[in-house]
DNA sequence: TATTGTTATACTCTATAACTATA
DNA sequence: TATAGTTATAGAGTATAACAATA
């Protein structure tokens, strides 16, 4: 679809472009926590993800892959005593849960995310909650996907 | 560094990990535009990022990786047409430039960001203006590196 | 028949280290 | 000596397809 075909103003896809490098930023960023806690960012995000005895389908829906991967990720991550495994109810479905330790790393992780994170270190309290607002507008969930 | 022992409030914590979800959800989105070009992510940051003739190197240091995957990544675009390198005025150096190919896909790339963008379909002007300035001051310039 | 998880395969990305050629 | 880029290597993530166990 070329330029000019659509109501869109250049200031609104200026916008867009500042919020897309604003998510790279937060991207490295997050890659080098991950990498600070000896974890690759997809293993960060499954740690971060497991709150609560998770199926693998549900861990490969969450984080947007093919259930194949999950089996080795959560290898990985069982092989350095992070996870844990068990038959669920269903005795297709595996349920993965975090080890003591692997509860410890995904805290010191969300700390390290959070202490990292530009909105604790340069907002005040008065930005942060305008901040939040935005992102409630931002994320809220669709009400006409392609209107 | 442990819970409690810096002046962070439970509510700065929580923006912190708000910012850090909007962030996870534009990756994906990106990682979607990227595939429906027929690219990987990495290839899609590589040609947003060779807007003009850019050494190997310094696009090493744009998306934070070894100089050696850029080796890698630039064969697999120059294969398909979108790039072409030539030599700098230091002989070592290789420029690489997108194709007339290149380009058009860059500018796809592009709008489709911006299109996809709640940005652009879940804000007014008043919204964005607000955005902007919260973003500019999110990723401004260090000032003091680690207080 | 459908679903959950595994395995095999092929490709890409990644860093490291050793290399070539230039400077 | 230092820098730009390449190559070889090894490990990880990714999707696809075929499979076993269970529903």
């Amino acid at each position: 679809m070329p330029f000019g075909s659509r109501p869109t103003s250049a200031e609104a896809y200026t916008v867009a472009q500042r919020l897309h490098e604003a998510s790279e930023g937060s991207r490295l960023t997050f890659e080098a926590i991950a990498s600070d806690h000896g974890l690759t960012a997809p293993q960060a995000r499954f740690v971060l993800r497991l709150f609560e005895p998770t199926a693998m389908k549900d861990l490969a829906d969450h984080l947007a892959c093919d259930k194949s991967n999950v089996t080795g990720i959560a290898a990985r991550l069982a092989e350095r005593g992070l996870v844990e495994a068990a038959r669920g109810l269903d005795r297709r479905v595996k349920l993965l849960e975090l080890t003591k330790t692997g509860r410890d790393l995904r805290e010191a992780v969300q700390q390290e995310v959070a202490d990292r994170s530009p909105a604790m270190t340069r907002l005040n309290e008065t930005e942060r909650r305008a901040l939040v607002r935005l992102l409630d507008k931002l994320h809220a969930p669709d009400l006409s996907p392609e209107s």
